[in-house]
DNA sequence: GGGCCGGTGAAATTGATTCTCAAATTCAAC
DNA sequence: GTTGAATTTGAGAATCAATTTCACCGGCCC
């Protein structure tokens, strides 16, 4: 559901958009993070991170469970939620609170941050990026001798489509 | 828990700071709303509003229900919670969805849209407003071919006093 | 003086997530 | 290969905010 961004080069990006990880990096990656710290590499886990690093977007848990009891019936929620957890803990996925009361996932591996703008009647999620935004949030924290760690922006509204189907006045 | 900006004049602000509302206020322009729609104006409903625009900050359903018993111990929690979705569709409160898990709300009678710098460690809530980023976010918007209704900034970190006690590393 | 209608509050329900616990699995050391 | 301590798993129970249900209440209008 997840759309990518594309306007026409709206000014020139600094930084290169850098490349998406496959599931075979990520599994790599997780079963390092998890060595290091006396935890145990499984068949869950490892069926859990390809499948999640197979797909794209922002998936619920929900929405993962399915996918990956297509591939075996037998995982269970739980093993779900405990592992997007360890991913989350070893930076390789991202929490996302939107306001649908559940928590999304979205691959962290060789992104850069970025924001969100969600379309309230398809759900569909648009991605960017802006420089200037950020500077400004910080400027605004440290007038207030204030020390952000993170921040959430959403765009909340009508996507173009969801406007062009809508009662237009 | 809520502390108003203070900061020093960052650059002059054009809009001036509207008044709050009186509780006494905020009942009569409730029971206008819920009269223009047949509803009915109840004793627990006035209680509740008059306690909640009594308060100040961003109060959870919880808090609120507390206060509220300490005044009349047989109102009921879906009470609260219907009341207060009466104040937020009419528009006198906003409803603050945080990372706590827990619906918050704030008295919106003449008060100018903010977002919040919010500590992570003592939930000090400190709100502020910035037009140049609003702006940013209607331009970026707007590159996106996307109409925006409603949006969420926050920023969460230490505030001052928190980092003070940190350990300072 | 009995309906009509929304309102109330206790209790039950919902839905996402976490916890519990017995059984299964992993893995470093024999 | 086998062992055994530690970890993981999955089903179901527990949690927690929020919503719904439902029997009863209180004005209001014939
Ligand atoms: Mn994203
Ligand atoms: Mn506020
Ligand atoms: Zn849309
Ligand atoms: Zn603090």
């Amino acid at each position: 559901m997840t759309t990518r961004s594309q306007t026409p080069a709206p000014r020139a990006r600094v930084r290169p958009p850098p490349d998406a990880a496959t599931p075979a990096e990520a599994r790599t990656r997780l079963n390092e993070w998890i060595a290091e710290r006396g935890l145990k590499a499984t068949r869950q886990r490892d069926l859990i991170v390809d499948t999640f690093f197979g797909a794209t977007g922002h998936l619920s848990v929900d929405e993962l469970l399915s996918k990956v009891q297509e591939r075996d019936e037998n995982i269970g929620a739980a093993t779900v939620y405990r592992t997007m957890k360890i991913l989350a803990d070893s930076g390789l996925a991202s929490p996302r609170h939107f306001e649908d009361g559940q928590t999304r996932y979205e691959a962290a591996i060789g992104r850069h941050h970025h924001d969100h703008l969600i379309c309230t009647s398809c759900h569909a999620i648009i991605e960017f990026e802006n420089e200037r935004i950020e500077e400004l949030q910080d400027l605004v924290a440290r007038q207030h001798g204030f020390l952000v760690t993170r921040h959430k922006l959403e765009l909340y509204g009508l996507c173009k489509a969801c406007q062009a189907r809508q009662p237009k006045r």
